[in-house]
DNA sequence: CCTAAAGGTGCCAAAATATGGCACCTTTTA
DNA sequence: TAAAAGGTGCCATATTTTGGCACCTTTAGG
């Protein structure tokens, strides 16, 4: 097997299983141990969050917001095109997806450092729970296209963002606010903001959002956001023992 | 110069002189002009267009349309993507499918003209339809992994292939078909192939296909295929992007 | 016609790089 | 304590790449 070759399937391979050990990934590509360590350093050289855990039940692991693209694609596309297949692989498989992941990790290999660092923080502030029962969903309507953008720019740049805001009675506010975080619970799409006329969280339908825009005004400071037991952090979907510092 | 470098050098000069010799390549790399000569073939398997004159004044030229490609995809991959887009939104639209749908039109446009020929082509013999209601699918089994690319080898080259089929009683018989197009009914995936043997159509399930392989054997040639009304094929389902014009 | 300027291929020795095995280290768990 | 893990350095061997050479074809100019 030629190294490229067997640097996707390293990848591949890590992409499908959260964790795994040395010598599975041996098996898989059929060379040794050695050489697999020094494939995994060179990944790590080129960009990937490869994490391992040390002892017994340890193993290696691909940080899942290790993606990158081709320069020419905006972050708010490629987080797309990941939350499609995550979620199309959640929901119902596709057969040959493997397809689709090597697809992935080689635009990966492509992201600028400055993209991915900025993909990276989009996916970190991305939060997925399950809609509480009984919730009124009746009334869900279309999501303007042009929220993700806004969002990005003022999430990562960390300057306000402004929309209307219509509530469950159709009443329209205006709102200026620090935007913290984004909470899928399917079918919903929030925006999870610091409100600071309003001194707290608040979080914003996103189908219940119109005209979004960046704000000038001051830089914020990013918050933890408190979220129930039932929310986890995209990133967080796989608990993560070991932190690898690079 | 480290042999990738030596690559991106190249390409980067030929981008921005219309024509230029080996001589003046060497020069730009300082590797030999037998070492460029391999770079230059190298980069030509790769899918970059570079042409060349012979004699007096020749020199060498990248082909203006010849996009560079940061991420080498293959066709199978791409199809993936796509396939995993597209039955998402069928299923449970996700929020922003539309920059899902602007970064695969980014893909598919970046691919090389003969690689995004053959997409198109693969992806108008792809037809979707919904499962008849009460057929039984009981007991759906995995798809080799091998399938996709043998139908994509087959179909585009239009020689046979052959597999083992298992049909409902799990009876194996050993097939060699000319590939025609692909059919899914969610959950269930076909292959529809003409059966020289039977001289007719023939509806495969892919999970029942075993060792698929490309055969030797005379070209066939294309056909309709006959479907029904509830039958449609990707191509009417999902608007194209605009074809690049050079 | 000849010569020079071009791109191109095959071959081989030498150089460079990659691989695998080994020894040894550290950490974690049963 | 032993086994299961990831990890590093080193070295002999294997593999790949490079550069030089010979030879080929094509084109343009003298």
């Amino acid at each position: 097997m030629q190294r490229s070759e067997r640097h996707e399937t390293i990848i591949r391979y890590l992409r499908r299983n959260h964790g795994t050990t040395l010598q599975a990934l041996c098996s898989e590509t059929g060379a040794a141990r050695r050489t697999v360590l020094r494939d995994i350093a060179s990944l790590r050289d080129q960009g990937f969050i490869i994490q391992s855990e040390v002892g017994r039940g340890g193993g290696v692991r691909l940080d899942p917001s290790s993606v990158q693209t081709t320069a020419r694609l905006a972050v708010p596309e490629v987080f797309a095109l990941l939350i499609t297949v995550a979620a199309q692989r959640a929901t119902q498989p596709i057969p040959f997806s493997d397809l689709a992941d090597s697809a992935l990790a080689k635009i990966e290999r492509a992201l600028p450092t400055d993209k991915l660092r900025d993909l990276r923080a989009f996916l970190e502030c991305l939060y997925i729970g399950e809609l509480p029962a009984g919730q009124d969903i009746s009334q869900l309507g279309p999501i303007d296209p042009t929220l993700l953008p806004v969002f990005e720019a003022g999430f990562l740049n960390q300057t306000p963002i402004g929309f209307d805001y219509r509530d469950a009675k159709g009443h329209v506010t205006s709102r200026t606010v620090e935007p913290q975080a984004m909470l899928i619970l399917p079918p919903l799409w929030y925006i999870v903001a610091w409100d600071p006329a309003r001194d707290g969280f608040r979080h914003f339908r996103m189908d219940r959002i119109d005209a979004p825009a960046v704000c000038d005004g001051p830089r914020f400071r990013r918050r933890h956001v408190p979220f129930n037991r039932n929310v986890q952090s995209y990133t967080g979907l796989v608990p993560q023992p070991a932190v690898q510092t690079d």
